[in-house]
DNA sequence: AAGGCGGGGAC
DNA sequence: GTCCCAGCCTT
């Protein structure tokens, strides 16, 4: 059914013209456009990853700034490169980016790798990232199937499989794989993604502007408004707690480093306690004297916080308090000054709450 | 195959 | 509120 027969060869090849004239037209000026290095492209598609390139602009320049090259990032401590990461979110992503990191310059002498083998085995570096590298860093006739390309091509061949699901990603990967151009990969992918994020648009395309309206299926049978089929994911639950910001004598302040899986993984927070082990302040007392080792003294309400995950949505009920006796167990985090706080990973949802100090 | 994993912009 | 964004990893 969307297998390509030797009369698409011709409509093909117009195809390609008209996506890579376009995008060579109109494309956005962006900082990882300039002559990259296979290292800046690989940073940007870490970053670009299920984030808009508004976001990543400002996060990418800082990087660069940061980690010019592998070397500079391998040698970096994480801590400073999830400070850097501070706000993107998928922290993972930053962590897993070191690591590979650190692999290509212990295994490959800093080269990135230019085949698919030997990238996809580096940490992070999935189907569509494997493939934007070779693409675009290293001109491979790959595809680099995104949210923008299985959209796309979606409507372009009326592909009606469910794009939430691993299948659709194969198919479209075989469909771009026979439409790739072999003289310019790199700018018929990245044709592709420019193509869906400022034209073929999840809602309302702007199809009277389309390069490739003639080769849409989807526009030919006015069907741009149904396309991709998408099944939606089932809504987050919710989480509620109260988070402490509690002084000792010297106005310092409890903070803690977050475990190295999960959730947030190695950032830093203020004291969370689960709302159901805090019904009324004396329980909470309590329960945190059992937990962290030390009593404190539980004062005014500050603010309540909501913040949305993809899948959780956390209620932070915000309490300031101070410490007045005990000593904190080992591991439960430790009293830092305003100043050193600056220098940790904060989740936004807990940054929110350090602009209070 | 399904769920965990952030945060923000567009509507 | 909903959707979704230049996805990957784990189970």
């Amino acid at each position: 059914m969307y297998q390509t027969s030797i009369d698409d060869f011709l409509e093909i090849e117009e195809f390609q013209q008209d996506l890579i004239s376009w995008f060579l037209r109109v494309q956005r000026e962006l900082p990882w456009r300039q002559n990259p290095t296979p290292y800046q492209v690989w940073v940007s598609e870490i970053m670009l990853q299920q984030t808009r390139v508004d976001t990543v602009i400002p996060y990418y320049d800082r990087f660069m700034q940061k980690y010019p090259n592998p070397e500079a990032l391998a040698a970096a401590e994480e801590e400073d490169v999830l400070k850097t990461w501070e706000g993107l979110g998928y922290y993972s992503r930053a962590r897993n980016l070191q690591t590979a990191v650190r692999e290509v310059v212990s295994e490959y002498n800093g080269k990135v790798p230019d085949n698919a083998k030997e990238l996809g085995q580096l940490k992070g570096v999935g189907p569509y990232t494997k493939g934007a590298i070779l693409s675009i860093a290293y001109q491979q006739p790959e595809p680099a199937v995104d949210g923008n390309v299985m959209r796309v091509i979606s409507r372009i061949r009326k592909v009606e499989e469910d794009i939430a699901k691993p299948k659709a990603r194969k198919i479209i990967e075989g469909i771009v794989s026979d439409m790739i151009s072999a003289e310019d990969p790199s700018s018929f992918n990245q044709g592709l993604m420019e193509l869906g994020a400022l034209i073929c648009k999840p809602k309302n395309p702007l199809c009277d502007e389309c390069p490739v309206q003639a080769h849409c299926r989807a526009y030919k049978e006015d069907l741009q408004e149904m396309l991709p089929i998408k099944s939606r994911k089932k809504s987050q639950r919710t989480e509620k707690y109260v988070a402490l910001l509690i002084r000792d004598e010297n106005h310092r302040i409890l903070v803690q480093k977050r475990p190295e899986k999960g959730l947030l993984a190695n950032l830093w927070q203020f004291p969370m306690i689960p709302m159901d082990k805090a019904n009324t302040t004396d329980e909470l007392v309590q329960w945190f004297g059992d937990q962290y080792g030390i009593t404190i003294d539980v004062h005014k309400h500050l603010t309540d916080i909501k913040h949305v995950f993809s899948h959780i949505i956390w209620n932070l009920d915000v309490y300031s308090a101070t410490s007045t006796g005990g000593c904190l167990q080992e591991g439960k985090g430790e009293f830092l000054s305003a100043e050193e706080l600056q220098q940790l990973p904060f989740p936004v949802s807990h940054q929110k709450i350090a602009r209070l100090i």
